[in-house]
DNA sequence: AATGAATGAGCCTTCATTCAT
DNA sequence: TATGAATGAAGGCTCATTCAT
């Protein structure tokens, strides 16, 4: 493949990114990408053949994306308090909570819902787990300096990443109120460090 | 509608269910339950027109069932201790986060990110706040006799129902092991009672 | 077949005549006959098979209807004038041509267009012939008095009968205003009769 | 649409033509379309969605087919005599009464009875009135040169227009014999013209 | 006579996929 | 590479008609 074939490929991916975060998964046709992309039926086809694949790039860019910022935080890690960086890592998962439009979470969990069981270990997975890995450093750092006040680091992190998860999909499923995200955050938070309110 | 259309729609509910629970909700064709319920097209919509309508009447019957269990809970709340009822109630969140198979959950979910925001208000929030009622209806009693040892049994509930549902979700999406389940469900415990492993 | 059933399957084809007039003829289903009457599916079967052989039917009663409204007017021929008879016959053609909603004609042509040539000519010509034998018949009478000044009534006759045929279609098709038809009917008149307008 | 796209759809208004004359307006199936056409199902798709919006292009087409008829007809009128394009025009007339099959007549009676009222007026009143001033033109003409004998020849033509189109819908629905055809338009002409037989 | 649940043929429509250009 | 017309399988839905009760 030619750079001029990955540029084209990258195209696609950029475009039915949009595509999958506003329709979800299940309901976006091999139509719907050629148009947002403004291409053939037949010149999509020789890129990806099915929606599936094509939401497989879709998800490693994001993935990559998201390897970023953690390295991003990563580096950040000594010179920032923990506390500062907890506080930006829930900033963000609750900006992630709440945003229910035009995010990819539907379609990545209708995606997992339809999927062989070992492309899910693969691509899926991957991105649960750089959060809470990402969340347990902050922890296990926190816990050094003094600044928080927990036994297990690592089960903490496991026990946030889960609740968090599951405020996620009840945005997603049945509604949650900023307020209700904020209480529940807070509460995690007091477990193992001072707040302020 | 007389007595044998009640039953027999009752007897489509039963096999709609089973379809609903092996194919979640979006792959699930009116062919599928007419295959299932071993009757023909127009027949099937004698009774319902759209996997929609079906599959509301199957959730009904799904929350009679949970109703039935938490009635049955609530009656036994001064015949048991609390640590007794919530290691039931645990039980049954746990049976309930490994059952993969033939789960109506994935169906459930499915459903949540496609239908109507009202219906999911009526249908499908109730399941969540009646299980999340009921473990804090055990948590209060815990409080209340001296067992747990927890500031706000309320707060507690929440957070305990999502990181109940973010595992359900995860053994859904990227499977989830039964000791990882233990090993949370443990620490959740910890919390606020002294556990005996 | 009982005097019972005689008077059910009057009261069948009175009711399908509602319908009809209010659907035409293809629009209607068994279904819709059913409803109407309010009887069982399988009821309605005892009597007619289809909806054509109940139109069938629907046309016959009203074949009598008219056929008596005839008789009327042919013994009235020698208590009125010709010109009072004409008069009245153009008025109830006029209401014919402008009643669009509730009227039998729809279906009558749809079921026209449709049906084996020798049941047109049984039970549809007669109804047209009719209503062409009694204008002449008022025509020659008129002309014997003195009253109308036509050199062949008979093919006068049929002349108007087309051209209210003609505005009968063109109403349910595109449409006439009151005026036009007032303005033709007139026009037909004054070929040979005085009118004060 | 490209060119190769635009003689596909005439194909099938074509094929079309042929199978609305046929079977009428009510009775063509998207499947008769298809067959007719030796086209696959989703093909014709691609050009129409609907038995309606297939018809009405074929309606279209018919129209433009009618005005290159007037046209033609209008540029005779000043090297022709009245009464030969009279005769004409009523042979013209005769010929699409008595052509009972292949025709597309009930078919257009059929659609004006449960087309939407606004889309008659456009497509469906024009047909009637374009031969009604193009006979209204040839009796003006007439007039003016004496060859005819009528007071106003704006409401003659409305009473022709009428009684043909009543002719029209008789020959459909009960049937009418050449010799009843040619005895009605012998006696329109008489009113005004002297007719050697 | 009467009921109405049940059947299945037949039409409608969409969409992944192919292929000649 | 790229196009987009064409295909046909698959699912949705309706309705005339039957039949056990």
């Amino acid at each position: 493949m030619g750079e001029k074939a990955i540029s084209k490929k990258q195209y696609i991916i950029d475009k039915a990114t949009e595509v999958f975060a506003a329709k979800g998964f299940r309901d976006v046709t091999m139509k719907d990408i050629v148009e947002a992309c403004e291409i053939s039926r037949g010149g999509l086809y020789l890129y990806y053949d099915s929606t599936e694949s094509l939401f497989l790039d879709v998800l490693k860019a994001q993935d990559e994306i998201a390897a970023d910022r953690s390295k991003n935080l990563i580096e950040r890690l000594h010179v920032a308090s923990s506390t500062e960086l907890l506080l930006w890592f829930l900033k963000e998962q609750k900006k992630e909570i709440l945003k229910r439009q035009n995010s990819l979470s539907v379609a990545v969990y209708e995606y997992a819902f339809v999927c062989r069981q070992d492309i899910k270990k693969n691509s899926f997975k991957e991105n649960f787990d750089t959060a809470g890995k990402v969340l347990e450093m902050i922890l296990n750092r926190g816990y050094e300096t003094g600044e928080f006040e927990c036994e297990d680091p690592s089960e903490l992190a496991a026990n946030m990443m889960y609740a968090i998860e599951g405020m996620k999909i009840c945005a997603r499923t049945m509604g949650i109120s900023e307020k209700k995200v904020d209480k529940e955050l807070l509460y995690m938070m007091k477990q193992f460090v001072e707040v302020e309110e």
